[in-house]
DNA sequence: GTCTGGAATGTAAACGTTTACATGCCGACG
DNA sequence: CGTCGGCATGTAAACGTTTACATTCCAGAC
């Protein structure tokens, strides 16, 4: 049923070699042969099996992305980053989102093999081990967002500890004492780091430090809407919130207009990744911008590079900068937006 | 360099048919030799080959999809929907975002032939004749948002007829006579459908159908901005505007802001899509509800149904509903937000 | 002990390409 | 006219699987 090489080599009157050479556009093959060729090509509605050219070849021109879920603009961007890059070398983008547990995260990566040329895993499950361990070695993979003890792979992450220090020295340069954090996911590297930033300038500058201040989160709006509704309770109440993520945030800021809290006025809020979104809500939401599509970009690159050169340099490990972006939430005079 | 079947045949001491039997999980083979075989290939790090697998089997256990652009949370909402579904059934996801313009996209769809089982192909043009002639004959494709002369596929839109109706009865029915509309990009069907309905409900009613209440647009943010700046210099001024897609509509709605304007009080506005984020601006965002994951859901199940059945039955097209979503920025007495 | 039959395993062809190598052709040069 | 060389094209092997068919093995019936 399917039209192959072979129908149109017979059909044009050449070898199934021709017709391979004159879709490769290599080697010399004489215009008019050439020209028969492609009419017969057309008519027949000709074109090249990808899997049995990717056999012999053992190219497939094809990226793989595995990721932990495409929700939420954190990840489309991040596809949308990748899917430049890789079109820009004329690469497909096999995306599939495995759950963080282990089977399926495995046989993500198995049913990968033989598909794709190199692998972008954003696994930001601090025990990455089991997913390393079902790579062929020497595969061409990029993690990102991951844990730096995951070395022996390329790596790019985002500076969330200085991040989080930097939001959290604004925060307390307004004059707040008691300031609260909602946490991300249990066990996810980024929310570990951003944690660690929050403290250390807790610490650094003698605030409060009852752990009532951390309350649980896990990077949803709902978890954010929940988290905040208990810091609400808190006596006396925290002046400001820091939360992990904007999705957090979003949820912390609508918890807070149900109770009658007015933001910055009442509580000030702060997130972290600028989503698009954070410009839009009512009060445009402080946060720390993570230039998310050059984390793709880059991720790209890099294993470009890697498929390019012989698997012998050294794992290099990218962090890439963060910035503060000051808005209305956190009660700075703030910027326009 | 890549371990192969052979490899772990030899290892374990057997044919490579028996380890392809244990890997398939099918045929009587002695639990004894099973395990000798999944021992010798975990210890190999052995994983079948995806093009090998495929080529002879002629499944790919993947969905291409093929999308005009990245951008957007309409798209991601899209990507999300259909990889939920494929997953479901152990589906890998291959997405090509191809410009509309006809070579790219040409180019996409025939690199995508043997790589995938089927293909959800949005491709919103009007003259999509392009994309049909390079498709292989009877290869399961589900179209999404198309023009439905584009028959002989399977396809699924949404109303975007009813839906503009709707909008545009609503702001008419707040007393609004003078009702602007921000179109959506030129050649687009969705566009033009949208404009269909507006004009419609304009006639109907007997409103004011100068030309110059049509502006051009895009579907993007940008695109908003300039249209809502042209419109604000309209003499007398119109005191609605429907703009094509909530994107234009919150362009339109920073432009009116920076203009000094209150929306809703003096001028209302509307928008279609209802992205998450048209609950999130200030005012929050009346628009058309679009069940756009139901949209990726719909059209895999749909795609799905082909790959079964032989190649038979008629080509169906299917229209989801559209809601409309009344809050605040129209200045009815809307709902919380 | 021989025969039968079914279960377990092996053999080899096939999938649709690419590509190294072989072949044929033709013009130029001696 | 014979030979050489380069170009255009053909032939066939290889890629890593799956699977129809062949083979082997062993238990049980005679």
């Amino acid at each position: 049923m399917m039209i192959t090489i072979k129908d149109v080599a017979r059909q044009a009157g050449v070898s199934v070699a021709t017709v391979s050479r004159v879709f490769n556009e290599i080697d010399n093959v004489r215009p008019h042969t050439r020209e028969r060729v492609q009419a017969v090509a057309q008519e027949l509605g000709y074109s090249p099996h990808g899997a049995a050219r990717s056999l012999i070849t053992s190219r497939t021109h094809t990226l793989g992305m595995l990721l932990p879920d495409l929700y939420g603009e954190f990840f489309s961007e991040v596809i949308r980053g990748v899917d430049q890059a890789a079109q820009r070398e004329g690469f497909h983008l096999l995306v599939s989102s495995a759950r963080a547990d282990g089977p399926s995260l495995e046989s993500a990566l198995r049913s990968m093999r033989g598909r794709v040329d190199g692998l972008i895993v954003m696994s930001p499950d601090l025990d990455a081990g089991a997913s390393r361990r079902s790579l062929p070695h020497g595969f061409p993979v990029v993690m990102l967002n991951c844990p730096p003890t995951d070395a022996g792979y390329d790596s790019i992450g985002i500076a969330n500890y200085e991040g989080a220090m930097a939001m959290t020295r604004h925060l307390a340069g307004l004059g707040h004492t008691r300031i609260a954090m909602i946490r991300g996911a249990e066990g996810n590297f980024d929310a570990a780091e951003r944690l660690r930033g929050y403290r250390a300038v807790i610490r650094e500058r003698g605030l409060d430090t009852s752990p009532s201040l951390e309350l649980p989160g896990d990077f949803s709006e709902a978890g954010g809407h929940a988290a905040a509704l208990k810091l609400l309770t808190l006596v006396p109440r925290p002046t400001a919130v820091f939360a992990a993520n904007d999705g957090t945030a979003v949820g912390a800021l609508s918890a807070f207009r149900e109770a009658g809290l007015r933001v910055p006025r009442d509580i000030a809020l702060g997130g972290f990744d600028d989503i698009p979104l954070a410009r839009y809500v009512e009060p445009a939401l402080t946060s720390v911008h993570v230039p998310i599509n050059v984390l793709g970009d880059h991720a790209t690159a890099c294993l470009f590079a890697r498929l390019r050169t012989a698997e012998a340099t050294e794992s290099r490990r990218e962090v890439l900068a963060t910035t503060l972006v000051v808005r209305r939430s956190c009660g700075a005079q703030g910027g326009p937006g």
